[in-house]
RNA sequence: GUCCCCAUCGUCUAGCCUGGCCUAGGACAUUGCCCUUUCAAGGCAGUAACACGGGUUCAAAUCCCGUUGGGGACACCA
């Protein structure tokens, strides 16, 4: 058994998308699964389009879904002379020829065609023309097979058969001496050794004009799998029409790089009735037979679900290592920096169930730093008001008797005030959230006051007295 | 225009390959109820789909053909 290559080839224009993502996604299980070498390679050979900074979004958004490479990043720019060379085996082999059509002719004769309604492949008017020498700048074009089919056995789509005569005789080495995409990956997946070619969807019909090649070049041809597409709501392909695409803007809207992947992978592949997985369960259960054939639709509602999912089960730890940041961006590095990693994780595990992203989780959070707490007018004004201010003051001396903080007991004070005094909980537990969290909503309200401790409890309770007497 | 791919609830999907277990299962979203000190989370229940038309067969979501619809590709872009 050879052992399995795969590769990721992202064109950097821009960003880290989230479509590429998915197919990284998938060479990547793949190769974790069969011991395989996952390759990462730049596919920049358009030098107007291609920037550095896009190859480092690239790089910094693979590392931040944790999609890790075992070679590379090769980029095709540095590995020009090798498309040279192997362009120049075929112009010897007779299985490429000199073309000195103008590309503003072709394009005309292209818009032509498609105005008469014809196929806009090029005219072949100097296959035969002979052309040995190339004066001045001129392209060298593949001479594609006219005749019989091309058939290839998708991993995905099964047997797909290509009339070879719909197939056109395409340029591999521009006039600029730069070989096109068609003819540098096949170079590439060749000399990489690439055994699985696994790519979108919109290269499926790219797989008959480089089969040919393969053959030509004395190439054994790779396995291909074309993966579906992502569209959008309104099912064309998904654009920043749709919302955001880079998958980096997910990391600043709170997502988490395993549910990112997680939900990713279920666009298009499942196992039964499972919904979350670990990395590893992923890469055990992975199966091509088991990815879809048609295209998905991306719903950012379930992205949601599943980053929820996500954050409640995750290590508190975990969590609150990848909230440290986002917490220090509002403004909160000093009291972050005062608190320990264990009472953050203490603060994750509170609020994790109400905070679907990490953004949200900061806000839940904000009440819990600091002494005192801002107060919400609206709610203060509501409940801490003169009328419930006598017993919250009886509340506060019964907390103050106890010399520790202990949930039991606490909450069986409480209770007892409340019965004591003939009012409803939420009469009495309603004004304590607000001077504890300065909020109308949020966790069970013991589980605050351990979080908080007994000294700020009690100093948040005096305050919030201190106002109601006042209001 | 030509070529290629695809087709189960609004969405992601199970089932399809190896027809009968499917009065089509799960998940998200949505609706109602329960739980409840608030907000969540959770629990329970509900609404909701085999695109259409022909075959094949005792039997079709499952196999075949066609139609329709959607997507993709046809560059000296990748």
């Amino acid at each position: 058994m050879t052992q399995v290559r795969v590769r990721f080839a992202p064109s950097p224009t821009g960003f880290l998308h989230i479509g590429g993502v998915r197919t990284a996604l998938f060479n990547w299980l793949f190769a974790r699964q069969q011991k395989g070498v996952f390759i990462l390679r730049i596919e920049d050979t358009d030098q107007s389009r291609s920037i550095d900074e896009s190859i480092q979004a690239i790089i910094a958004g693979m590392k931040w879904v944790g999609l890790d490479w075992d070679e590379g990043p090769y980029r095709q720019t540095e590995r020009i002379d090798l498309y040279r060379s192997h362009a120049l085996q075929l112009l010897e082999k007779g299985r490429a020829y000199w073309c000195v059509c103008k590309a503003e002719e072709l394009d005309a004769r292209r818009k032509e065609a498609e105005a008469r309604g014809l196929s806009p492949k090029y005219d072949g008017r100097c296959r035969d023309r002979g052309l040995t020498n190339h004066a001045g700048a001129v392209a060298l074009r593949f001479k594609a097979p006219q005749e019989g089919e091309t058939v290839i056995d998708d991993l995905i789509k099964g047997k797909i058969v290509f009339d070879n005569n719909v197939q056109d005789d395409l340029i591999i080495l521009r006039s600029n001496g730069y070989p096109t995409y068609n003819f540098s990956v096949v170079v590439d997946d060749a000399l990489m050794n690439i055994t699985h070619v696994v790519r979108g969807d919109d290269h499926l019909t790219n797989t008959p004009r480089q089969v040919p090649i393969f053959q030509a070049l004395g190439f054994p041809v790779p396995q291909f799998g074309h993966l579906p597409m992502i569209l959008g709501s309104d099912k064309s392909r998904l654009s920043k029409r749709h919302g955001a695409t880079s998958i980096m803007a997910y990391k600043d809207m709170g997502y988490l790089p395993d549910a990112m992947l997680n939900y990713l992978v279920r666009l298009g592949w499942s196992h039964g009735d499972q919904e979350i997985f670990t990395r590893q369960e992923l890469i055990e259960q992975f199966s091509w037979k088991k990815v879809q054939s048609s295209a998905a639709v991306f719903n950012p509602e379930k992205l949601l679900w599943v980053n929820a999912e996500y954050i409640k089960v995750s290590p508190p730890s975990q969590v609150a290592q990848a909230l440290l940041p986002l917490l220090e961006t509002v403004g909160l590095r000093d009291e972050v920096q005062a608190v320990s990693a264990g009472w953050l994780a203490q603060l994750v595990v509170l609020v994790k169930e109400r905070a679907k992203t990490l953004v949200e989780m900061v806000d839940w959070v904000r009440p819990y730093f600091g002494q005192a707490v801002t107060c919400d007018e609206e709610a203060a004004e509501k409940f801490l008001t003169p009328a419930i201010a006598p017993i919250l003051g009886k509340l506060l001396t019964r907390f103050e008797a106890f010399p520790a903080f202990s949930k039991q007991q606490w909450e069986e004070a409480f209770k007892q005030l409340v019965d004591e005094e003939g009012v409803k909980m939420g009469q009495l537990a309603q004004p304590v959230r607000v001077a504890l969290t300065g909020r109308t909503a949020s966790p069970g309200l013991f589980d605050v006051m351990e979080v908080l401790g007994r000294d700020r409890t009690l100093f948040r309770l005096r305050q919030g007295i201190e106002r109601a007497s006042r209001a």
